[in-house]
DNA sequence: CTGAAAGCGCTTACAG
DNA sequence: CTGAAAGCGCTTACAG
């Protein structure tokens, strides 16, 4: 840093106190002061060194976001929201990506790459029997789909009941034959909680399961649209399809229009996330989940109320919303 | 912070110094003394504070970077992009996004925002008039459309010769009338550049221009698609369409679909960005510009040469290349 | 390869 | 409302 603190003070004939209580404004200063503090701050071109503040501090004020990728739109949009609501208190946020790599992950939790008060994560590669989720060494809040362990902070849906209550939307839509798309992430447990939700719903409303349409996908766009594809040609009298996320569900979207079948006409397609692309699709997509900006908010929520030691880390279950759209209208809607 | 280097210093038995050539590896340390310090710092817990080294060294090794939004893919992917060339260098990235709010980018070029060592910016609301850009007060590098003033760092293609090249490519499939898509940002830099390079290839091949191919439009999938639907009911004879950038051009992709039209049989389509989502877009969109991956590296490269002071900020023209796909190719495909 | 010590640029009790 | 001074937790010449 060429111009510190002190020159400025020096200049503008004020110890160094006073610089500090314009430049923070946490104490109020003589405006005539004040005025001729500023004038010094622009003659010199002096800027804070945010590392001395932080260090005096004892905080950075500022969190890490560790996610796969951003260019998974969901991904995008929950950073998004999570800088938008970090902003508002003032806190900048570091995107760390771990491109689903377990090892990422897992250098994230020895604290590797974390130069924040606390981190936000969306694993998608750790398992509860992880060691290091025991005891995380600073702030620690997991997002999104993982229920892991029960030491660590966690945000998120109730998985099994959200899908059960998008399954029964579809099938009180008439549907018999609702093809569950993405199921076949044996382990994972998001991929468990989801299936338990689908099984439940053809339960509750008597329909037998058929092996067949528990369909395996990647749950990005391409997956969906590619075992969408291979599932309409193999297997006929899907009427109805229930993705395991948005993305997935846009390509089951696609794939239906694709192979010349209409939405929701002959498949009604319903997604989950409730992610903002959803909406202006066409056919606007149905999603259940939780909003992006209310897990953001969640999540941030949680990490202050570690960073201020209100509270020992906790689990909360977000409430999730079925919003329908167009792609489960009950209207009978004439392809193109 | 609980536990300091001094607390593992005194737990092992030997100076911070010692504790401090473990930790950062600077330095060699003998492999017995090294085990009892790690040793140490595991039992106590010990994680590096960064704040104390970033100002004990003077940087925070960490850029920010700024961006209208994450919710657009081609910002998305670009984040990535430089998250990944950003960690290569151990450089970690703080995401700001202005929401093309002229008063945030004001208020970064200002310096409030900036907790890093030095600033990239997609910047879309400035002009070259705007005086903070004379000497901005830490190394800033301007990405992607804008071409401002001559104080300023700048990573970008030439937009003109770009689209030149890519227009050119469309009138040699034997269309003639070529449509631009977005060409309403009247004071924009990049829109007047990007429109001199599509007169330029009209120009040349002899072909007049028509007033109602320059379809207004805006930048993004929602944009191309509203507007492209409006051009092609009130036009007729489209047979080409090139588009500001590639979320435009996906979105009028969409809109030549719906009215049952054939991409690239009956119109075909091209965009600016070349954006990896353009590539698995059906069909593949051709795009002209640099890759993503390159301007996230160009513009790291001229901000590491301000950071050592290799160099006076320049400006950098990237090349660009004219990846041609199926919404362009010469075969006369059927629809669907 | 290791110690003892200075100092990076801030903020904040402690006084006035 | 303002001063003088301590100290946050590191790294790094300076010695050995």
């Amino acid at each position: 840093m060429a111009v510190t603190m002190r020159d400025v003070a020096e200049h503008a004939g004020v110890s160094q106190r006073t610089v500090s209580n314009v430049v923070t404004g946490s104490v109020p200063v003589r405006p005539e002061t004040r005025e001729r503090v500023m004038a010094s701050i622009r003659a010199l071109g002096y800027r804070t060194f945010a590392p001395a503040r932080q260090l005096r501090q004892g905080r950075t004020s500022t969190v890490a976001l560790a996610l796969p990728r951003l260019t998974e739109p969901y991904f995008a949009e929950l950073a998004q929201c999570v800088i938008d609501r970090a902003a508002q208190e003032s806190l900048r946020v570091t995107v760390v990506t771990t491109a689903s790599r377990r090892e990422d992950e897992l250098a994230i939790l020895a604290g590797d790459q974390v130069f924040a008060d606390g981190v936000i994560m969306s694993s998608v590669a750790l398992t509860p029997e992880d060691e290091s989720l025991r005891h995380p060494a600073f702030p620690l809040v997991l997002i999104g789909d993982r229920g892991l362990g029960g030491e660590v902070a966690h945000v998120g849906p109730d998985n099994r009941l959200a899908v059960r209550d998008a399954v029964r939307h579809l099938i009180g839509l008439g549907r018999r034959r609702v093809a569950l798309l993405g199921a076949d992430r044996g382990a994972a447990l998001t991929c468990e909680q989801r299936t338990a939700g689908y099984l439940d719903a053809l339960a509750e409303a008597g329909i037998a399961v058929e092996r067949e349409l528990l369909i395996p996908a990647g749950w990005d766009f391409d997956g969906g649209l590619a075992a969408t594809l291979g599932a309409l040609e193999r297997t006929s009298g899907i009427d109805a399809i229930f993705a395991m996320n948005d993305s997935s569900a846009l390509g089951a979207m696609k794939a239906v229009a694709r192979t010349g079948r209409s939405v929701p006409a002959d498949i009604a397609v319903a997604g989950f996330d409730n992610m903002s692309e959803g909406a202006r699709a066409t056919p606007s997509l149905t999603s259940v989940g939780p909003l992006p900006d209310e897990v953001a908010a969640a999540a941030l929520r949680e990490l202050s109320a570690q960073f201020e030691g209100r509270a020992e880390p906790a689990r909360h279950v977000l409430p999730h919303r079925l919003v329908e759209r167009d792609s489960t209208a009950v209207i009978t809607a004439s392809p193109r």
